[in-house]
DNA sequence: TATGAATGAGGGTTCATTCAT
DNA sequence: GATGAATGAACCCTCATTCAT
């Protein structure tokens, strides 16, 4: 069991206030400049409460980066449930999946992605920075993996159309990112179609031009 | 003279220390969290000089952004003074002139990178954040104008040509960006022939996927 | 409430310690000058602990003359409840009132003294300020309100007269508090006596001089 | 010789810049808030050369300090040298000559007066503030000796009435002083003739009350 | 003599962490 | 379990003082 355990006693809607709380602080600010009083004032608990529960802000984070993983772990273990062949219909899966992750758990999701981007800034153990380079590793990996290349044209290495085709799908995954992160994300799901129909525009031309005739 | 008259009179290498050691830190840490304490540790200069120099970490902050504009102004300029119609003949002079800057300027470009990131933070000065807008406005715009969109095939919409060669670009940039922080930057300049040969590979590859026959 | 709850409820025999170090540095050393090192040196607390009470040097600082102001109050308002037209029985009785309260609270007095001395310095709110010499404007006013100037001899003009009574009596006024302040304050009520023996003899004295026959 | 011989051997002109503008600051903020900093700048000299003069600020202090006795000393010789009987007409030419020497010593005057209202807060070696306070016993003293007592009422004692007047006095002249501080210092000779009228007139009425017929 | 770059202790303030209750 | 008062190291910054030039 990763996190404390009278901590995981808790009523869950206790728990994930302060999950919650704990996660935007860290997401917002960065570990550094997180304060652990904007924490406890957030979740309404007191000072000595967050470090009876976690030792440390050091640990804090720990435990949250486990419970991030503990929660995510059977939405992203069926990411590539049935991986096929076909690359681009692939990264369509996954992207949809990605997204509906957000949608279901936006705490998680931003907390990890600010861990993911100061992961070398020294507050991770190194056991905790190696599985998380592992696990991105291994998605990479899934993601990449029994890639039918008879599909693509056949005057370009088909090493060229996986990489041309990735570098595409993160720029675009980048920048829906920085416009929810500008905009907010949208509540009601009907939101989502446009968005998802300007992907698929994208996959379409992606299709056209990387997939043979 | 934007920097402080008796910095500037310095003796280079240890005006560069200087420099350098704070770049680095607010490049590692950001605004609030890069601490004056680590910069003279790190420059070998006591508390009160770097107050003395620069009279305020804000300053400080401002007149290193100053010395990265003056630093690099002259590369920059040079960017896209040929711009062709060949959308992807321009990307190849633009990335080629980033590598350079970044091999020979990189606490600058790290900086810079850091800087932008966290533009809207605060701490700029209303000027100095509307001139960094404008020089990235400016920039994105020269890079996408005047885009000779006849070379493209004609099976795609060439907006999504434009974006789709665009991410891979980036996607390259960022890849080798990372891979240079994770090794360290290679100091002979051979070493960078075979990125660059890589480098060039894609680019062909974009030509014969995106460009019409 | 105008203090810091937390502070309030603090056991009194500490809280008064704070207070105390802390009005006696701004008395003897002003505002700017003070340090709240020698306050938390001088009241045996860490330097977290005045700084979680008062959050600020400036708020510190007002919240000790709100502290005075409270703890003044009802003495201030007994001072001229009973004014008659005889000018010297009317300063005999602000004289004692005056020595009484400075003998009951020392430190208060003399901070108050301090913070009006340099009350054009810029660290009072505006509304502090003005309630300041509010206060000063009224006491002053209701002093030398409804002067019976009948009762002063007729060969001199009565403005002399109320200025050069008043002159004497802020000159003894001084000379009692400069001993004091040499010399300790007498901590045993006895020990008042003569000084009032003298005072009465001088203000015998006035009124041989200043009163008609 | 008390002041650096380095120093006395400048040209006046650049020494008296010298000690004017520390004294200036010294007068203003006080000794511990008085800036080094403020005073090479107001006199126009670089950091080191003023403690080449004098070699710390408390040395500033006491040459300083020097100077003032040194300026002062045949103006206060001069204050008691045909002291007559008459008390009042003592003090009138007592006053008279304080006056005339804040006129043509306005930055020693200022100086020694914020000296001596912060004599004991340990700036001033012993000696010092011995001699300060002997020289103050001493004019006082002086003032109070072979006084006429003849001349006084005779159903008032006469230790009241050279009390009283005393008081009188120094009230006028604290009254005075303020003004000037709140308002500057009138440049005019001329400007200064009211005040000595009222000064006669209030001497004219302590004469009437204090005097016998 | 004269300079001003360089130092480091101390200024007010914040904040993760501890501990008596 | 739960609190929040209490701590002290570290934060940015100032300033009297020194010293190589």
């Amino acid at each position: 069991m990763r996190i404390n355990d009278t901590f995981r006693e808790l009523e869950p809607a206790k728990r994930l206030t302060i999950l919650n709380a704990a996660m935007d602080e860290f997401a917002q600010h960065g570990y550094e400049k997180a304060s652990t009083n904007a924490i406890v004032r957030e979740a309404g608990i007191s000072k000595g409460l967050l470090f009876y529960y976690f030792h440390s802000k050091e640990e804090l984070y720990h435990d949250l980066l486990a419970h991030a993983y503990d929660t995510l772990k059977d939405s992203l273990m069926l990411a590539f449930d049935s991986a096929d062949g076909d690359f681009i219909a692939r990264l369509r899966r996954a992207a949809e999946r990605k997204l509906r992750t957000y949608i279901e758990h936006p705490h998680i999701v931003r907390f990890l992605g600010a861990v993911f981007l100061e992961r070398n800034s020294g507050h991770l153990p190194p056991a905790m920075l190696e599985n998380l380079n592992n696990t991105y590793t291994t998605f990479r990996a899934q993601l990449y993996a029994n890639i039918d290349t008879s599909l693509f044209r056949d005057d370009v290495p088909p090493e060229h159309c996986i990489q041309l085709i990735r570098w595409c799908m993160e720029g675009y995954e980048k920048e829906m990112e920085a416009m929810m992160s500008r905009h907010g994300m949208p509540q009601e799901p009907g939101a989502y179609t446009p968005l998802f129909e300007a992907y698929y525009g994208y996959l379409d031309s992606l299709k056209q031009v990387f997939y043979r005739k």
